[in-house]
DNA sequence: TTGACGATTCGATAAAACTAGAAATATAGA
DNA sequence: TCTATATTTCTAGTTTTATCGAATCGTCAA
């Protein structure tokens, strides 16, 4: 990933109401959320909500078709694991002992110790 | 970690310049790098810098002391694994398909293919 | 104690981001 | 076609962020 998409990304994740609407789409998984839902589930005036979709949008995490009246809008894993990457090649190159919890995190499966599911 | 800290530790992640110093400083290891150090690698003013090394350090994510006229910022490490175990929590929760190609990055020994070393 | 150096704080300005009501657009159904 | 619904775009006001020169503060060495 490019530094300036990174920046981009991290930018429109560095926002309380925006981090909420990506995680909620991320536990929504591939089916999506139409905007309204999200606007109920997250409580926001309608365009403000657009706006920030329109943003993570932009910043290519996540993903929007038209269904009837509604925009579904989902999560873009991909670049969601791009961001990831980059900011892992940061701080695993030259110092693993900062990644190796990190991996153990990822790999354990669902339902081990410490493991976030 | 909390939401607020990730949104602050995000903020301040999510600018160029400071993304870079950032980058610098976890490249520069647990030594550090003295203020003047960064400033004339990233050739940034002096007050800029310094304004863009306070949001970092309130951040969490860099840590200062001072040795004699110099004052050593480092990388907090510690604050960068918890912002990324923050940022799989979402995505790792549910979708092991998009960790599992990042705790490979993170546990493949150095050199290994694929690996950003 | 004086001068130089490294760094931060102050202050002012310019630029960008946030918010949300009102108006406009697109679609579905009667 | 007409109306209701879903969503976006427009717009304006407010707030926050960014930048950097100048002034200030702490430290060292002579």
């Amino acid at each position: 990933m490019e530094k300036t998409s990174a920046v981009s990304a991290l930018s429109a994740l560095a926002h309380d109401a925006r981090l909420d609407i990506f995680r909620l789409l991320v536990r929504a998984g591939g089916d999506g959320m139409a905007a309204g839902e999200i606007a109920r589930a997250t409580d926001a005036p309608a365009s403000t909500l657009s706006a920030n979709l329109a943003i993570l949008n932009r910043a290519g995490l996540i993903a929007s078709r038209r269904d009837g009246r509604s925009i579904i809008y989902a999560a873009a894993y991909d670049q969601m694991r791009d961001l990831l990457g980059f900011l892992m090649e940061d701080c695993c190159a030259g110092h693993p002992e900062i990644c190796a919890p990190l991996a153990a995190l990822a790999s354990q499966p669902c339902g081990a110790e410490g493991k976030i599911c």
